[in-house]
This record gives C-alpha cells, sequence and structure tokens, in this order.
DNA sequence: GATGAATGAGTCTTCATTCAT
DNA sequence: CATGAATGAAGACTCATTCAT
C-alpha cells in the first residue's frame, strides 16, 4: 500500500533562485501564500500556476523564478508546516517546562498539544494527506513529521514517575500508537466536527491515552 | 421550424449497460479488475481509461459502456469495498459468535478484525483515501462505513459484562475514537510495516484499547 | 478542513485574452482568417479546431487562448460579417445621398446594393446560414441583421416622391418582403451563378421589387 | 458559395434491404418516422443513431439493414418530402383546375400554394437547409425541388390571359425570382410568425408577385 | 433478420512549462 | 528580473458502424 512512485529524473543545473534581496524574499512569500491560498480553496489538482501567479500578483513566468515547479511549491509549503509543527509539538511537550504537575493533567496536556497540531495551516493540510497517499516525494517527509513527534511523545513518557507509568510498556511502540491514534481523531474531528465535538473527542482521546500511559 | 434551442435536456437515452447476460457481468468485472490494478500500479489520477481498457482488453468505448466515467469506476470500486468491509467487520464482531470466552481475548479478536479490514484489497484503499481527502462524493460513503464500523464496535462494546466495562464510557464516542485509533494505526502499519510490524502494531493497538475499555 | 466541494464556481481567471498589444492583434486576426479559410474549405464542423491553428502557424493552446471555443470563433466572424454588412447597407441606402436621380434608377441602386451584400465573405456565409438553422445563438444576430436591413430598406422607401410610390403599401411589411426576396435571390444566385448569372437575377429582382413599389 | 463536396467513394456491393414484406416496409416507415422526430426534437448532429433506433423501437444493427448510414436516412426522408412537395404543388397550380377565375384570385392562390409548402413537414425543413448549405448531395435534390416548383409556376404564368400578363416579363427567369421570393418569405414566417404574422406575410408577398406579374 | 455489445478513430480542450521581449 | 503569449502533449469521452450470436 505504498504510495506510488514518481520517476523523477534528478534534474541537474537549473537552479532555481534563492533570493537573498529582501523584495524577492517578500515576493516569494507572497507565492506561497497565494499558493495556499488557491489550495484551500479549490484543492491541488484544480489549481492551475496560472492562478497562484494571478493570486499573487505577479506573472507565471515569474513563479517559475523561485520554485522549479508547481510541485515543489507544495513540497515547500510541506516543508514549511513541518518545521512550525514539530517546533510546536516540541516545545508544547518540552519536558523542561514542567514543574511538578500532575501527570493526568500532563497526559491532557499532551493529547492537547498532538491534536491541536491539526489548527496550523489546516486548510493546506487536507492537500498534503492528499498528495501523501499519492505521492512518495510528500510520504517520506510526513513520515518524519510523525516520526518527530513520536520521539518527542517518548521523551515526554520518559519523563513521567515510574511510580506512575505502567511498566509494562514498549515506550518505543506506544508512543507510535499514541501518535497514530491522536492524529487520525484529530483529523477526523477537524473536518467534521463542530469547536465543542473538537473539544469532546480531544477529551475522550486523551482518557484513552492517559488509560494507557498510567497505572491504575 | 425554430433552430434548436442550445440548452438541451441532459439526453434522456445516455444509459449505463446494466449486464444481465453472463458474458457482459464478465466484461464488467474484467475492467474493474483492470481498473484496480492499474490504479495499484499508478495512482487514480495517473491512470487513463485507455489504460484501464487496454488491460481489460477491450476498447475504451466499451468501458464507457459499463461506467458513465472514469470517477465511477472508483465510486463503484469504493461500492465493493465498502460492501465488504462492513461484511466482514460486523460479522467479525458479531455478539452471537462469542462463547463465553475472556474479554481479553475478545478486545484483542476486536483488534485484530478491525486492524485487518486493511487487507482487503490493501491497493485500492491508497487510492480511496486520497479521494477522500479532494472530493465530497468519496468522502460520504468512506464516512458510512466508518459509522457502521463504529455501530458494531459499540454493540461489541456493549456485551461485554459490565462487571469488566469500564463504567465511567460514554460508548458511542469511545467507539468512534477506538475506531480512529485503530483504523490510523493500521493503515499506517500497512503502508511501512513488514508482516511482523503489522502484527506487532496489532497487539500495541490492542492493549491500548483493551486497557481503555476494561476495568482495572 | 473538508474536502473540497465538487460542484465549484466555473473558475474566476479562465478569461480570454484581449489583446492590445498589435502583434497579438494580428495573431487574433490571423486565426480568423485562418478559420474563415478552413471553414470554406471543409464547413464549420467538418473543422477541426487544429486545422485553424495549423493553417493559422500556431500552436492549438494558442488559439484558444485567443477564444473560449470553435463556437465563439464563428460567432466572432458572425459580428465582423454583421457589422461590414450593416455599414455597407446603411450607407449604401443612405437617403442624403440622393441628388434627385430617377426613381427607378434608385429601385435599381436599392436592389443592387441588397443584392450585393453576399459578396462580402461570402465564403463564410454559407457556414453562417448553416448555422442559423440549428443553433439560436446564431439565428438571433443574423435576424438582427436582417432587422436593420429591413429598416434601412423601410427608410428608403420613405423617401420616395409620394407622387411615384404606390400608397396602397404598408412600408414595414413590404420592407420585409422585399429584404427576404432581394436575400434569397441573391444567395441562390452566388451559390450556383455565373456572374452573367448574377447580374441578370439582380436585374430582375430589381424589376419585381421597383414594380411592387412603384405606382403604374 | 458551393457547398462543400463531400468525397465519397461509391462504396460498391453493400446492397440495402429493399424490403417487399408488409412488415418490413412497416419497420422502415418506423424508422424514418423516429428520425424525424428526433431530428425535429434535437437537430441532425446531435441526434445518434441509437437514439432514433430506440425512438424505433428496434436495435442499431437493424437500422442499418435498411439505411447504409445515418445520412442515406436524411437523403430518404429529403425524398419523401421532395415528393410530396413536388406532387401538392403541381396539382395546386395544376393550370387544369381553373375555370375562369379572376386572374387576381389565381395569384393568390399561387402564393398561398407555395408559401404553404412549409407546412409540409415543417421540422424536418430546417433540418434539410442546414445540410442545403454543407452538403452537396442534399444541395442537389434541393435544387431539383426548386426547378420543378419553378416550372410549375411558370407553366401556371403562361397559362394567364396575355391580356392580364406583363408582356415584357421573361417568365423563365420571372418565375425562378417569384419562386426564391415567396421561399424565403414563407421560411422566415413560419419560422417566426404567429399565425396571423404568416397570413399576413403571405398577403403581403402575394401582392408583390401578383403586382409583378399582371398589367396595370 | 434482429440485436446491441464492442470498437477505436477522432474531437475538443486543458495546463504545466518555456522563452522571446 | 519580470512577463505572459505560445506551446503541444495528453486525456476524457463520443458515436457511427460492424459483427458474433
Amino acid at each position: 500500500m505504498a504510495p506510488v512512485e514518481k520517476t523523477r529524473e534528478p534534474e541537474p543545473t537549473r537552479s532555481v533562485r534563492v533570493p537573498q534581496q529582501a523584495r524577492s524574499r517578500r515576493t516569494r512569500e507572497r507565492v506561497l501564500e497565494a499558493a495556499v491560498s488557491c489550495f484551500e480553496d479549490r484543492g491541488y489538482d484544480e489549481t492551475t500556476t496560472a492562478m497562484i501567479a494571478n493570486r499573487a500578483g505577479i506573472g507565471v513566468g515569474t513563479l517559475y523564478g523561485y520554485f522549479r515547479d508547481k510541485r515543489e511549491l507544495l513540497l515547500e509549503l510541506l516543508g514549511q508546516f513541518s518545521d512550525q509543527l514539530v517546533e510546536v509539538v516540541i516545545s508544547g511537550l518540552d519536558v523542561e517546562q514542567w514543574d511538578g504537575e500532575d501527570p493526568a493533567e500532563h497526559a491532557r496536556q499532551l493529547i492537547d498539544t498532538v491534536f491541536h497540531m491539526q489548527t496550523l495551516r489546516p486548510g493546506i493540510q487536507r492537500v498534503l494527506w492528499e498528495q501523501y497517499f499519492k505521492d512518495s516525494d510528500f510520504h517520506e517527509p510526513m513520515e518524519t513529521v510523525r516520526e518527530r513527534v513520536r520521539e518527542a511523545v517518548e521523551r515526554f513518557a520518559r519523563a513521567i514517575d515510574p511510580e506512575q507509568l505502567r511498566e509494562e510498556l514498549d515506550l518505543r511502540a506506544a508512543s507510535l500508537t499514541i501518535v497514530n491514534a491522536v492524529q487520525w481523531n484529530a483529523i477526523h474531528a477537524f473536518m467534521h466536527g463542530t469547536p465543542e465535538q473538537i473539544d469532546a473527542a480531544a477529551a475522550t482521546t486523551a482518557d484513552m491515552v492517559a488509560r494507557y500511559l498510567f497505572r491504575d
């Protein structure tokens, strides 16, 4: 069930400008924003490069000065998203920031953090998942994100007072199971739910995870 | 004798062949098989109707005699998949088939059943999830499947000895959380894992769910 | 994060190039000429967009940059034709340009003018009449042309010395009858006749109209 | 401005069944009726052979047993139409049927007859004219009809009392001019007018023709 | 003779990408 | 560097016609 391999010869020379100028950087940013906006409105495939350029207020040719092709644009968006996500999650789960709170509360915090990852650029996530299933170039970076988050969760779990943690757990496996459980419950909630339903889903999921991690 | 109006009713006779003959039904089946095979190889968008027809050993036109368009082909596949899935899960979780086993064992059975739903036409699932995120016509039927499975899980949970079930659970919410958790862990496992990893993932997930449902 | 709705607004940016540049205008003109040439050779339906593009020395895509589709191309040609025609007829029948000539001569002038409308882009007319009978989008503009010409004829008739005009005529109805009579005789002559036959037909038709309009 | 020549090799052998059996003849008739009905509803090009067969209650293949192809079907319809038309007009203008009436009345009768040719299968006429401009195989038979009608008109004119007829007329040319004038006025009236407008158009046209033919 | 499933050449149309200005 | 006109490969879909049953 692996995603389709894209056979892509590594085009040798056509280097894409890496803009140092402030104005250039700003333009690049505008393109990215325009792309997000278009992708959210119409999906990836239905968005033409002309639309993006148009919404960014530039010519199509200019767009190709900043990105090798349409795909690289989305890849860049994935990069941004991934960076933000990892940062938020890592810092949200940072063990250093604890100060002797109740582990139950930590669990809730854990889930809420992972759960609300989905609020980061929700529009772009739909498009990203779409590609996740069809394009291996997207698959891998998204797996990397998952792994980063899993590591953070594992670190989090290892910081729990052993008295409270279920001792029989394989924390590597457990953390992966947790991340997956939370992620899909979150995606599902955000794709359908009202804010209340989202909170409810978060609570239920938190309960499941807490029960899984903690004794008694 | 006025000229023909350009806005015409969408042609009454564009009917899709509904084959009663055995040969016709066989042809239809061959098309479906060819489509699955192509979609697995190249994904939905990269598959052309010509490829499908070719692999089915028929002409393009013939294909269009059985399916209105490429999309309806996948929709039909979704229907088949959905039917099989629901049938497997429903019967797999059927309370009637219990005979006083250990609930822990039931839990494992529960997870294994839901988990291995993924083995049904795994190739087509990738394509289906791909569409899930981009096309509301696919979104809804897949939600229906999820709901059916959830109902089965809820029924399953309600059949558990109340002595053993955690009393504080909202079984409707819990069943949804479980289905999501299992589904995503399963998808993830099947997209990457070796058979051993899949079994391990199933076991870990089963542990989480068991811990969630049962007391102590 | 709901999936993209399949029913979307028909894309805001599908704009057809409106060329201001001289080069662009020239290209547009070349397409139009190529289209006329193709339509004359093979008729509308038998002409493919590829043929037109080819004869214009451009790519198919370029053609679609200037015209939404094949139909709009012909519609544009109708517009051009219609404009030229109306201008020629209106000015040809312009009462101001009289200087006390013999009414009989005016009649001949009238008929010749209307009759030789057919020489304007004769190749395209065949195609236009073809559409006249099958497509209401063509029907109406062509009726407008007819009406314009009729108005000019009516104005012409009203400018005739009442002493000479048959008093019992309803000029609105008469002008329509005349326009139709002339038009079809002209089409017929141009579709079959040698130049001499065309002139003869014009003369005969002029005689009929003169007899119809004038006393004695 | 001649219609496009269809380059059609004269397919040698595939003879179309000429049905002797009554049942066969009836089927053939049903196909023709179905074709008329479809052509009226949707025009020639938009009508598929499947629709015709369907409406005739037979299989597509069967249709091809009676007509070489779709085009021949319309050609046959043209034949029927042409035969009926000629018959109606010839007998309507038949000099033998006079009995010393007023020539003015004869003129009116003349025009009414020719004018109301249009009521014969009006639906099919639109399609026929459509082809007239694009397909030489249709062009010629329709010209033949025109010629037949013209001959009848000429015969009619020659039967008029020379005292009343304008002596300066070239009756061959005049009859053609008349037929064309009447035909186009009639088509136009029938394509747009209410019954009253049609009658008014007939009257006006009759007036023009009478004035053209008769002295004083 | 009747049938209608099968055929596949042929059409229009789109859009990512390039490149002359 | 920016531009946007030009490109043309590629794909979905139609339908007149055939032919095995």
